[in-house]
RNA sequence: GGGCCGCUAGCUCAGUGGUAGAGCACCUGACUUUUAAUCAGGGUGUCGCAGGUUCGAUCCCUGCGCGGCCCA
């Protein structure tokens, strides 16, 4: 508190002579620039151009009738160079009216000190911007989770590496769009509120609308949108876009996330794996350009082709245990109490058989995996093997035990899709709030005819995280969703 | 939802049933090529909140809040 009003008397200081808020500052250089175009400079010698640019004073270290600073930009940083002689009286006024994190343009020109630090020695100070508040420490940074979270623009000021992490976000996406363009992919934007909340199994959020006086759905995915498009004669489309599920916050989930969905008109799930595996690839080359990707404390090889393993071969391979076994509901109880994973009375068979592969094979996906082969019970909108119609054309992959993708050739029998529906409605009525309802509209749409595709399901955060090495979502989600202070 | 852990200065962290500490930041002074500048001096605080125990609580107890990790 003491230190902001010092920081405020600073500010009213500098207001007898100037706006301490300013406006449009033009640059001659960026700070990165000044650094490409003076790295030759040597000795006594400065630049004969005077130089322009502007930053956040990240540092002050007075020297009595002179001082240094850190001019700071989003991703570079310069030393400025301060002289009392050389700046006069008026502008030397001003230095001393400058506190660290305040943001203001510089004239002068390029030198080295003795050191070899490429600085500008200032003519001119224009102040841009006031910081009223001390900054976290430089040496430690902002630790403080919750402040980082909550404040996350400090978090961002203070630890560069935190911006480099959305920086690669960004890039990540970006590459992603780029890479499916390329491939004649078209983006799409599809509603995010809805009558209804399909295409995956989730509790949505709801809201009203007053107008219309109706109650609508956050979506909790983008899939039964992008099908009507496949019906609609586009035929490659994808859409990367936020989701919301109203469930609990893990350090792998947060009620808002953003997936990529993408559908592919005369694919079908094997065609999904060859994407799978060259987008992540391609992200890896582009990203951090190799393919051994460092993740806390592990190495994850993106070598594809990724190992491919059936759901039924992994639950027998590491968990000894038959998936035919665990299809009637006593028997998959009765499994899941020897795994200790408690039971729900409301619980139906799928609920089990997903919860027993999770206990008994997920925490062994450590390096890229393509599960295939997902039972009916939990693929509603996936189309069924042909040599087993109790298994689906559907594949997730796992890579440092996390779920990245999910895919599947698609359900395209509306007479098929219409049974599962009522399956699924039948597990809704028994109180399974997370259970598909029935979609007529998207029914209706099937009934026109669809044509056989491949779809694929892409976790955009999760991808970030294994890129970033960040052991918690909210490391690559700016703001995390949290309780209010209040 | 359950278990464990955390919450002390602007930040990073120590600490004790008896006047609240360090480093950085900040303030004062010295210093015109430093860069975690240096030197001399200065502690700036609702110890998360509310109760309880006690002569006395930041510390022990209970409840609550927020966060983290694990489990669900």
């Amino acid at each position: 508190m003491d230190q902001t009003r010092q920081r405020i008397e600073h500010l009213h200081g500098l207001r007898q002579f100037c706006d301490p808020y300013g406006s449009a500052f033009s640059m001659t250089h960026s700070i990165e620039e000044i650094h490409e175009k003076f790295s030759s400079i040597q000795g006594e010698t400065h630049s004969e151009e005077k130089i322009r640019t502007a930053g956040r004073l990240m540092a002050i270290r007075l020297h009595g009738k002179a001082g240094f600073g850190d001019l700071v930009s989003s991703t570079s940083k310069v030393q400025v160079y301060f002289k009392q002689d050389h700046l006069g009286e008026a502008q030397w006024n001003f230095f001393q009216l400058l506190d660290v994190g305040d943001i203001i343009g510089v004239e002068g020109t390029v030198f080295r000190t003795k050191r070899g630090e490429l600085s500008i020695l200032i003519d001119v100070i224009t102040p841009l911007s006031k910081s009223i508040h001390p900054l976290p420490e430089k040496w430690h940074g902002l630790k403080d989770v919750e402040v980082r979270y909550r404040q996350r623009y400090l978090d961002l000021m203070v630890n560069p590496e935190v911006r480099k992490i959305f920086l690669l976000r960004s890039r990540l996406i970006s590459t992603m769009r780029r890479f499916l363009d390329d491939r004649g992919f078209h983006e799409m934007e599809t509603p995010v509120m809805n009558i209804s909340a399909g295409g995956a199994e989730a509790k949505p959020f709801v809201t009203h609308h007053n107008a219309l006086d109706i109650d609508l759905y956050l979506r909790i995915a983008t899939e039964l949108h992008l099908k009507r498009l496949l019906v609609g004669m586009l035929e490659k489309v994808y859409e990367i876009g936020r989701i919301f599920r109203n469930e609990g916050i893990s350090t792998r989930h947060n009620p808002e996330f953003t997936s990529l969905e993408l559908y592919e008109a005369y694919s079908d799930y094997e065609g999904m794996m060859k994407i799978t595996e060259d987008v992540i690839v391609h992200l890896a080359d582009k990203l951090i350009g190799k393919r051994e990707v460092p993740y806390q404390e592990k190495t994850i090889h993106l070598n594809p082709p990724f190992e491919r393993i059936t759901y039924s071969d992994a639950l027998r391979q590491f968990g000894g245990i038959f998936l035919s076994d665990i299809r009637d509901l006593e028997k998959a109880k009765h499994t899941a109490k020897s795994l200790k994973i408690p039971l729900d009375p409301k619980a139906h068979v799928g609920h089990y058989i997903d919860k027993i592969f999770e206990v008994v094979v997920e925490p062994h996906l450590v390096q890229p995996t393509f599960i295939t082969d997902y039972p009916i019970e939990i693929s509603p909108l996936a189309k069924r093997k042909a040599d087993d119609p109790l298994l689906t054309y559907r594949f997730e992959l796992f890579i440092s035990n996390m779920e990245m993708a999910n895919a599947f050739s698609e359900l395209n029998d509306p007479f098929d899709q219409k049974e599962r529906f009522e399956a699924q409605l039948k597990l809704k009525e028994a109180g399974d709030e997370t259970a598909h309802g029935m979609d007529e509209d998207f029914l209706m749409a099937l009934e026109y005819g669809m044509p056989p595709a491949g779809g694929l399901g892409i976790g955009i955060d999760r991808l970030c995280m294994l890129f970033a090495d960040a052991a918690s979502i909210r490391e690559v989600i700016l703001f995390p969703t949290l309780r209010p202070l209040d």
